[in-house]
DNA sequence: GATGAATGAGTATTCATTCAT
DNA sequence: GATGAATGAATACTCATTCAT
């Protein structure tokens, strides 16, 4: 299995530096190698060529992140708790990881169609997680009985990303972790929930 | 001034053509050009270089756009009816402009940083909108006093914009404008508003 | 149409050379391109590919060679005239275009399976005349009425492409056309003719 | 002596294998390694390099085949006759070895002037066998005094090759070996013999 | 002897932009 | 103003060969 192998981990990382210093269209595989400490051929024993490279960095990064998300909502009872976890963990993904915010909040976005609905699958384990979420505050009264799930989620994940992005833009230079309470707030707000 | 001339509008309805037919990595400006019923070198009369077709093309949308919610919010007394005006403009303006949606919501978003950057100044002017309905809305005391307004805007935005690419990448398949009230019920909750 | 241009013939004769001087596998376009005094991308105006620069330099070339020989040819009366007329052709074509002949009796031939079997097509015409001939001879009983007329052709190609490829192989050091009455009256013998 | 060991052969046998089923350009030493059932590594501990491999396999398979041919002349008396059994064992050869005859009449012709300059100097063995049929022919007055042999020897092996390649070409679906009288007919005449 | 992971050189093609007419 | 032929920079990927084990 390749994906266990150091040199596969060691691209990746590679790439998200990268393509977070260099942007998106100068990120060329030979200085993915470079940077990797392997030599451009090398790439492809672990990767099938450049887009799987960029597929499998966001689905490597994003499936930890769910993870750990899921481990965090585990420990908790009440819908509004877990959905401070997403949040609060979302915020700290995105503050701790620098260049792959960059990576996932920006840069990723400029490649083609193509790439777009492969990373959008991978982001369904996280939309999926929402849901859950949800479904969970729904079932249980915390949230309004006749919650539009789909419309929440769009508007639960629409809010983190739309925070995320302006934040990278504005070269992150405000706290994130910070705004977790206050986003909590306003989202739980938003489907009928009390704290 | 250019921009009144004819070929002007002309070259800007086909590169939303193009785009939306093409997508954005296969829309060159030869393919512009012959969509427009111009020569290759007639663009550059009327528009710097590429980028600066898009920008304008953007600009230009979004400012009509603008313009129109601000005559419908201008009716309009409460911060809560503004925001359902807002909402549903919003998802008839989608609704109605079948290739600009796929333009703006999917196409555009892949070009490179400089333009989403100039792109970003362009939606300033909405993003302000939002905040004059949101700072009415807490003067009033219609929406929570301690209202984090950059949060909450990034928050209507983000959930119009989620919602929009996410229809746009369904193919448009459903109705948008029927959702609207739903929308609007809960970013209103969001924010404190009662209705 | 691009055929009659004068960049188009320019770019093949440019092939010729820079194929003949630096064999197949260092034909690269930019060099045809700088051979021809034009940019790489005005290859493409003319020419669909690579592949495409070598199967029309092919169909130029033979096609231009057939029709001279078919002139030739009709002026004689007699099918071993007709077959003389042929061979010499043969010998004078290879004979008066150094590059050309070592283009095409050593260098195409490494072409691709896709390349060549364009070019088998090409040839067809040339089988064509000298099955023509053939027939011709057989039907006024100059040549043996029960000739196998595909080995017939295969035997007079086939002679006629080893005599030419080893000549070239020798580096072209000795003189091809003076051998043209002693290839006549071998193939000649061969199907049953008298002089 | 590497060419007397089984692995010597197992990897000529694999690339006549692969070169054959999947073309000369789709022949890597990996793709031969793996048909021969060993590493890519163990090919160099018996080859200098890949072209080695292809000029081994040429002179290994060839030799055979002039071997045979110079033992199945030994038993005839008349020039005549050797010609026949020369033209036979090529029909014969080609038609019993289905890959060969693809690899030797196709594929290795895609090869670079130098390969092809090497493999030439293999054939001049066959050739020299066409040469000393023809001599005896001169010498026993069986064929023409003035015949030219170095032409002749032209004659026989394009005709030769030129049947064989056609005939690969049309996926070897006719048979060829009936049709050695009617070549060796053609042939004679040429030379001046009688039958 | 045998292995196979790692190496790294080399090239066709696209397309935004220009400028002579 | 309008044209469109010409430009030329820039990059992913393959595969023969090596060498540490």
């Amino acid at each position: 299995m390749k994906r266990n192998k150091p040199k596969y981990k060691q691209i990746i990382d590679a790439a998200v530096v990268v393509i977070a210093e260099n942007g998106y269209h100068q990120a060329q595989v030979s200085k993915i190698a470079k940077q990797a400490g392997v030599a451009d051929g090398t790439i492809y024993l672990y990767f099938k060529n450049k887009e799987d490279i960029l597929i499998s960095l966001f689905r490597e990064k994003m499936g930890q992140f769910v993870e750990r998300i899921e481990e965090g909502i585990a420990g908790k009872q009440k819908a509004a708790e877990k959905l401070l976890v997403l949040i609060e963990y979302h915020c700290r993904h995105l503050s701790g990881n620098h260049h792959l915010a960059i990576v996932t909040q920006l840069e990723l976005r400029q490649s083609n169609k193509d790439i777009r609905l492969k990373i959008n699958k991978v982001l369904k384990g996280y939309l999926e997680l929402i849901d859950k979420i949800l479904i969970n505050g729904v079932e249980t009264k915390e949230f309004s009985e006749d919650l539009n799930i789909r419309l929440a989620r769009q508007m639960i994940f629409g809010t983190l990303d739309e925070m995320g992005t302006t934040w990278v833009m504005n070269d992150q230079k405000y706290d994130l972790i910070v705004q977790a309470p206050a986003i909590h707030r306003l989202l739980l707000n938003a489907v009928g929930g009390k704290y």
